[in-house]
DNA sequence: CAAAGAATATGACGACCGTCATATTGGGGG
DNA sequence: CCCCCAATATGACGGTCGTCATATTCTTTG
């Protein structure tokens, strides 16, 4: 995959995201905001920027890696392939989001594949300079701590809709889940800004995509949400929520 | 609940299980037992051993409470309960483990319920002593990290199941898990020394009793598990594992 | 020991949704 | 512009398992 142009100037004529520069991927990471002003800097110098497309593989499962990445511009999933060859996302990674980081700590390697969502930018940081730094480093730690406990806690509440859930419920609690990071308000809409397939929300929802496609087509004629190319629109949040 | 005999003896006439000593339960914790002899002489001089019984409950989801667990003896579950009132078990803690701890270091307090398994001895811990500990403990952080981490894996592999595994093998899943840390080897019999009802069971496979009876039920006819008042013994590993 | 309650077992029925197939639409590339 | 492929839409069918009901067994309590 040939880098494209990585300037930070938006290049109208290409059709590539323009590239996030490292400093900023680092300062929009809140948890690697919290190096300091050197660190950053050491950890920038040390990072390369990568460009992946849609669908393009980041790492597989146990694959070993010598870096972990901080998305600075699109989406990344981490996936799991059951024995019977169907994705499961258990976790999506967005702007200024680590992926991996644990498996450095903990020696894990990689336990789940990452995969682009989207076309996307993310740096990949060389483990070999950063766990130096975050050995270190107690407030990174403590940061790390509260992060990994919050993306515990969303497992367990997918856990909880997996578990119980119709199909319908699981979708509608997916797209509030989408809106509460990602969605910006444009009056009675709730704008989803993350370019997600049928396929991408049956591989959060437990559930294939046919039925996806069924529950949101249900949808879009009953005027509850609306697609486009790389959005998706809440129109009718009373209708979703009474589904819960 | 009147506290029962907690001299430490177990008491033959008594119906309670024998309360282990408070350094018994710190030391048997893997992640408590890196604090130094003096903090854990701390801890325990300010920690209370608690007995609860079969389905009591320790604190509910939403509860604010001021102290975090440790179990001693026995088992705990780590519930939701859904919209529709059906009870979800996100994770089970047995002895040496800690649970709502991570309440206390973030400050959400108990996202969710906490309800014993079986009558069980636990430690409850004072935030109050705790926390200025921790704040000091960097090895305990790193340990803190580590569990933690370990959790959220163990989230993904039963979001990854209950995605698109059958309920037979969900259960299956489930009697491996336990297995695999609670299970001792007896020549060809493996025996889950955890004393789980299928409505225990049920909730930790994202099903409902009627149909864990069906599986297990089916399971003892073909003489691949046995279950006992308080085991569940793996009888045919082989055809158990056939189904995953 | 007897009674009560909890746990397990099983049957009947139907709803949800997965599977397989086919058609249509949309987007990207040449 | 055309072609190709991916994504979406929809139908038919059937399997899994949830729901409701009832019976039996086991455990606990007085």
């Amino acid at each position: 995959m040939a880098p494209p142009n990585s300037s930070g100037v938006d290049n109208p004529m290409s059709e590539f995201p323009s590239a996030p520069t490292k400093l900023q991927v680092l300062r929009a990471s809140n948890l690697l905001n919290s190096l300091t002003e050197d660190q950053i800097s050491e950890v920038a110098g040390a990072s390369h920027l990568a460009y992946v497309e849609r669908g393009e593989i980041i790492w597989l499962t146990g694959n070993t890696v010598d870096f972990f990445g901080v998305v600075g511009l699109g989406f990344v999933k981490m996936t799991t392939t059951t024995a019977a060859g169907q994705d499961v996302t258990t976790e999506l990674m967005g702007p200024g989001q680590v992926f991996g980081l644990l498996g450095a700590v903990d020696g894990s390697g990689c336990p789940q594949c990452a995969r682009a969502v989207c076309n996307s930018w993310y740096l990949k940081v060389p483990k070999r300079i950063f766990m130096p730094i975050f050995q270190e480093n107690v407030v990174l730690k403590e940061h790390l701590i509260r992060r990994t406990t919050n993306r515990l806690r969303n497992s367990h509440k997918l856990i909880t809709r997996l578990s119980s859930a119709k199909v319908d419920q699981r979708l509608a609690s997916i797209l509030f889940m989408l809106a509460d990071s990602y969605g910006v308000s444009d009056g009675n809409r709730l704008v989803i800004q993350v370019p997600l397939t049928r396929q991408d929300l049956s591989e959060m929802a437990g559930t294939t995509v046919e039925t996806t496609i069924r529950v949101m087509s249900q949808w879009q004629k009953l005027g509850w949400v609306e697609t486009q190319s790389k959005t998706i629109v809440i129109l009718n949040e009373g209708a979703l929520s009474a589904l819960l």
